[in-house]
DNA sequence: AATAAACTGTTTATGTCATACGCGATTGAG
DNA sequence: CTCAATCGCGTATGACATAAACAGTTTATT
């Protein structure tokens, strides 16, 4: 019940944490730390063990500080991940790209992977939850809708083609998330074996095994992807 | 530690699981609940109250055991879930389905979404971790792969517009669990607050706003994007 | 039939987690 | 100078997964 719970003032609570509306308080002691600290010591934490290692204990000791600490600059761990996922800074400048919409946008994808190749826990920390775009976020969703600028279709149909890009984005993390190069070998022999014992019932799965269609990832995943939901908008484009 | 540490042993008893390969054994008592009994209760509950609701103490709650209990029939929880997520039996049959492979492929989408909107559990269910696919998940990708034979691609391919499709269902079950009506309103109220601020450093943002790219959802979300993907992989085609 | 082994479900304990509550110390506003 | 606001912290609390030890039950072996 209460996890559910969300007043409207929680909310504003969350947005102006993270676009930084809030006044400093005049009395009292000097803050020793910063909602902006806390979330860049978290992200390196996230970047070098992970999102699992994020707690508010081990950011804390971190920090040399009390785990309790942390709640006088981020009001839970909801809230600092918001923060974390929002560090990340602006998008890149994608105006001075020649060449229409496709190169534009394909530039911007490129970027937006590397990103999440970078930082795959960002995955999860933006996974299943309700998203609150803070300045970061919402730059890069500036820039990906205004290099669909060009293209004649509608806003909606422009809103639709950045959901399917970054979905792919997303689903090509996902991807790299579940890859363990040492585990990976082990669970393909013995899925084989179990598949040695009822593969009659799933004759088209072993024939693209056979075939090399469960062999090693590409050398660029993004490729082959966004090739072709590209070609299908430009499909699109063309129909109207 | 001990989280990542999986030893072969443990990956053959929770593919022996999934594939219902345990012989039963002979002395003791005789068990009064199943693998199966507990997957089942547990997915009730997570279709009732969401996938947080399934907690070890919980489903024997529901099954009226003590919580250790379970840990006599399954090995543990993430074990279980794989259990959960296999038990929605195999796929439906297309090949009765006639004009090719895009009507084929199509049916399959359809018939997938259809059981992720109906049991949006399984996305959190399935994401972030090592798929362990049972005789349930592989007969959907058997029907898949079935479903592009006759596209005259390579299985590399077929594989590849496989995994743009599901991860095309996913994101829209991801964008549909983050979706709650009564919610929407109130954060897109705030949204719009922070934006009358800050909209001019957002310019392409506000254009697809007022142009009402942000509106409410489509009547059929699987629509547009399976549209585009199906038109870039006609286009593949074409070019082989 | 007697015994031992295998298996049952349970109670109790451990460790991790987020976070509510209240304390004494600090400090700027009046 | 005084005091209320604010700091950082210690100490619960309750949820969670699961390890360990135990007592009762059933069957295979002797």
């Amino acid at each position: 019940m209460a996890k559910t719970r969300n007043t409207t003032k929680d909310k504003q609570v969350r947005l102006a944490l993270l676009w930084g509306e809030n006044e400093s308080p005049s009395r009292g002691p000097k803050p020793s730390l910063s909602a902006a600290r806390v979330a860049e010591t978290a992200r390196h934490l996230a970047d070098a063990e992970g999102l699992d290692a994020v707690s508010m204990q081990r950011v804390a000791d971190e920090l040399g500080v009390s785990a309790m600490a942390l709640y006088r600059y981020v009001p839970g761990k909801a809230e600092l991940i918001d923060l974390m996922v929002d560090s990340f800074g602006t998008a890149p400048d994608l105006t001075d790209i020649e060449g229409g919409w496709r190169p534009r946008i394909t530039a911007w994808a490129r970027a937006c992977w590397a990103l999440y190749r970078a930082h795959p826990w960002v995955l999860g920390a933006t996974a299943m939850r309700r998203q609150v775009m803070g300045p970061g976020q919402l730059s890069w969703l500036d820039a990906a809708l205004a290099a669909l600028a060009d293209t004649g279709l509608t806003p909606v149909q422009r809103h639709d083609v950045f959901l399917l890009i970054i979905g792919h984005i997303r689903n090509l993390a996902q991807q790299m998330v579940e890859h363990d190069a040492d585990d990976e070998a082990e669970w393909n022999q013995l899925t084989a074996d179990v598949l040695a014992r009822h593969g009659g019932r799933f004759p088209a799965l072993m024939t693209a095994i056979a075939g090399g269609g469960f062999g090693p990832a590409h050398d660029d995943p993004l490729e082959f992807g966004l090739t072709v939901i590209l070609d299908g908008v430009q499909d699109l484009i063309d129909r109207c």
